[in-house]
RNA sequence: AGAGCGGGUCGGACGGUCGCUCCCGCACUUAUUUUAAGGUGUACUAAAGUGAGCUAAAGUUAAAAGUGAGCUAAAGUGAAAAAAUAAUCCACAACUUUAGGCACUUCAAACUUUAGGCACUUUAAUAGGUGCGGGUGAGGAAAGUCCGAGCAGGACAGGGCACGGUGGUGGUUAACGGCCACCCGGGGCAACCCGCGGGAAAGUGCCGCAGAAAACACACAGCCGAUGACCGCUAUAUACGGAACAGGCAAAGGUGAAAAGGUGCGGUAAGAGCGCACCGCAAAGCUGGUGACAGUUUUGGCAGGGCAAACCCCACCGCCUGCAAGACCAAGAAGCUGGUGCCCGGCCCGGGCGUUACCGGCGGGUAGGUCGCUUCCCGAUUCAUCGGGAGAGCUAAUCGGCAACGGUUAGUCAAGUUAAAUGGCCGUCGUCCCGUCAUAAUCGGCGGGAUACAGAACUCGGCUUAUAGGCCCGCUCUUUUA
């Protein structure tokens, strides 16, 4: 397995995949980001991307989703296995964005340095919560 | 050169690196398939048969000749085998044959065949995974989902009414509410643009505010008051004057989108198509045009408000629902109730299905996958291939047509996702704008900024809307130069 593919089996794909992510409410966000984490029993991470029609129309939310992938996918040595993610835009940042400008534009300014920063702040953040409310 | 009009077209480029979608090839790997085939094994099963030893009898002892008794059963031949006469068949020596008995010993041991089962295995096919290599991947609007088609289901998709849509004329097309050409009305000096552009003389309905009045004009304010009546003066009056009772009028005024054609002259008590001229209108005729319509002549003093995007009338068109259509697989479920006819669901005709199964309603359950689906079909095969046919497919050229468009020829086949791929990062360049340096000016150097609208979701033809910045073609007007 090469280093920084992505293929299939790396993502969550049903609907009930989704759910069970939800149901686990291990629930962390930031100004930008909401992540929700399950730990899985196939030993790899996995990712489900959802952004919100709020978030713009279609080619925005095809930008978002992307960096979101990426940022994924360029960390995947740098965060646990065995969990399943659950990566959101966080409603603050829609709010925010709408409030102030354009959100086309806000989104073409997004960098994909500042949404993995963000991530990987967020999975570190998640992972304690885990931990401490399981043990 | 400036201002403007119409149409077409592009909508960033290249490289590096890390990824994604689908397809093809190779390798490895996992699983499935025995209603894909073969092989091996098997004390797995079933059926059928053989079967040693034993007993008895007969026969032969090189072949030939010959013999085949007895008991029982079967087959063949034949009319008959309770006819072994002929023919046929079979057996006959380190024994053979035939027949029989038995269940003593061995014994579901051994062998053969058939059928099935199981296991292993080879090949094959299918699916998944991994790796390597190769190919492939958003738009002019993919958008809005506004029209028109294909396609699918409603058994068939038929007729009428209802309902809905369209609305100048003629073409074009698979079809259209699209497009083209023309007509009419309006705008612009012009290129050109705009118009839901049938019928208000079939009927019904509505017309706010303003205004006297919004539709049988029944006239607010007003003008006249010739004629008749009244009053005064006078002479008793038909003369003169007054008032405005009867009566006449619709010109001027104001309101409004709209108030019984417009302008001028005549005419009158005042007025009026009352008369005349020109314009407008209507009817009839003639000419031109496929037609919408245009031109013209004659006649009529003049029809009669607006709204049909109110109902409606006329002509033409239209069954309904939509790929979440629909088909298959898997999984799951709990029934209850109503009807005897039910269905084509707005209604009728007409038709179809069924006769104890169907159908309707409520409730419950599943909501995963494959196909549809991305050019399709057929054939060949050396397998990223080749050939043929089909497609309202796409791109050129050419011919016909004012054009939309059509014919012919050649080339070409171009994303196929489904929590939804077509991307992230970096570099170089392009285009436009701003600042600055330099220059007579342009070119140019440096720095900064901008690089739109927007993401396929069954497929086509249109329409509409959004769009940074360009490029090309044709045309109009004004000015200058030649």
């Amino acid at each position: 397995m090469k280093r920084f593919s992505f293929p299939k089996s790396r993502r969550l794909v049903t609907n009930r995949q989704f759910e069970a992510v939800l149901a686990r409410k291990l629930r962390v966000s930031d100004g930008l980001l909401t992540l929700y984490m399950a730990e899985n029993d196939c030993g790899y991470p996995r990712l489900g991307v959802s952004v919100a029609k709020s978030c713009g129309n279609a080619v925005v939310r095809n930008r978002l989703k992307r960096l979101l992938r990426e940022s994924f996918r360029q960390s995947r040595d740098e965060i646990p296995a065995g969990f399943d993610y659950l990566l959101m835009v966080s409603q603050q940042w829609t709010k925010k964005v709408e409030q102030s400008a354009g959100l086309g534009k806000d989104v073409k300014r997004l960098t994909y340095e500042r949404v993995r920063s963000s991530f990987l702040a967020l999975v570190d953040t998640a992972a304690k919560k885990g931990a401490a409310n399981g043990g």
